[in-house]
DNA sequence: CGGTGGTTTGATCAAAATCAAGTGAGGTGG
DNA sequence: CCACCTCACTTGATTTTGATCAAACCACCG
């Protein structure tokens, strides 16, 4: 994997809503990134923890969970390229949560002091890693709200358009076709309804002409009809709607 | 209103974690702060506006809620005095969601420019401020563990050990004692259950000994089987545990 | 070719929503 | 001061959603 491979999602993201300037890019591509290849189901950073790099994903998929006392494990937010999913270890000394590959990952750990290094001497980019913790923020907002008050077909369709529309913009769609590999029972944990609840409302959703999903490959039939369904509304990523 | 006052939870709140040197505290006393009187059930910014100031909870909470298409409304969070809980705006320009009044409100209005200019004078406050909407983040965390995993009369002790610690911190709290000035309609658009089960699951941790609710005024009755039984964890507050 | 992990379907059960009809406490005006 | 109004809370009856239990089924893989 040459260099530019490393950072490329994570600059197309960036540049949605910032202006990074060519100093900027130069620090992004010349940080000091230790390159790692892990399995699917690894863990990156366990409840408990208090890690001392930050890990960027740079291809492959990464899941942060949190499993209850009663051992149920709900998943909080699904990871994509370009994403740096414990950023926020940088100020929160201990992890609440667990952070695991999904599938065989590609990541890049970035040791904390480089970063703080690099908040201090440019302000700029500082803002830029601040709003992208931000926007993490937003995301798991609208969870809440498609937890607390979404029947979860409607939950499905959401879940499924907010996948579609953060790997859109870092160029992993195809069309109206893209992937997200996780089994049903991943979605299970995210969107909080049994596995067989999951498999009934996939069906509905297809019989219904909305979408499909076989293997982790997703198509989207009617891409109106499904936001209308699941009440979706990119707002809240905070990507540049052109996109 | 003493000047004192206005950012009296603030300080509190933010000196559990992190150093606050006398420059610190000076530049936080002395930031131009507009303090406004707010009603009941009055907004402070909607979903689509797009500030141009953060708003300092002084006294009285706050509510951040999304409405779904259909009409639904979920509360996102319960803000209490310290709480700057629009203070992402500063890099997120557009609301995703409300900010409501929950009760009457002293609010003070810092406005953004001031704030980046602290940000970028002093890198110590930029990380402490960073911090906080760290922290809200891993509240909306816990919060999708929460609707999605748990029972609903699990859900609401959870709910309410959550508000006791964050209020406990801030010295607003009356030994096991605390006011929490929702209605069981608010509770239920909290927790995305009817407020008929609200009203069903208070019965139930008051008949079990755990808890009780009386017009906003909350007692715990016995924390420690409230703890097991809401399955609470004080980590994600990132709180100093010893207060 | 059998094992395994993931998916699908049917039957039954439990949690919580919804519908409906109260009660009860403050607050206001006659 | 009391009638009555309103808003919040409470309770019961019924329905819906989704969980759980159980049993295939299917595709890939060693």
């Amino acid at each position: 994997m040459s260099r530019g491979d490393v950072t490329e999602a994570l600059e197309k993201k960036l540049r949605l809503a910032a202006r990074l300037d060519d100093d900027d890019l130069h620090v992004i591509r010349s940080m000091p990134i230790a390159v790692k290849q892990l399995p699917a189901g690894q863990p990156i950073a366990r409840e408990g923890d208090r890690p001392s790099a930050c890990c960027l994903c740079i291809e492959g998929f990464a899941v942060r969970s949190k499993t209850t006392t009663s051992g149920q494990r709900q998943i909080l937010s699904v990871h994509i390229p370009g994403d740096i999913p414990d950023l926020h270890s940088l100020y929160l000394n201990v992890m609440d949560h667990d952070l695991l590959t999904l599938t065989d990952c590609t990541v890049g750990f970035i040791a904390h002091p480089v970063l703080r290094d690099l908040i201090r001497a440019r302000t700029n980019l500082a803002g830029v890693l601040w709003r992208e913790t931000l926007i993490d923020a937003a995301i798991f907002r609208e969870w809440i709200v498609n937890l607390g008050q979404r029947r979860s077909a409607s939950r499905m369709a959401h879940f499924m358009l907010e996948m579609f529309y953060r790997l859109k913009v870092i160029g992993r769609t195809d069309g109206n076709s893209f992937k997200v590999p996780m089994t049903q029972q991943h979605l299970a944990e995210a969107l909080g309804i049994s596995i067989v609840h999951v498999n009934r409302m996939l069906k509905e959703l297809r019989s219904d002409g909305l979408m499909e999903m076989h293997r982790g490959i997703i198509i989207i039939h009617d891409e109106g009809r499904l936001q209308e369904f699941g009440e979706f509304d990119r707002v809240y990523l905070h990507q540049n709607p052109a996109l």
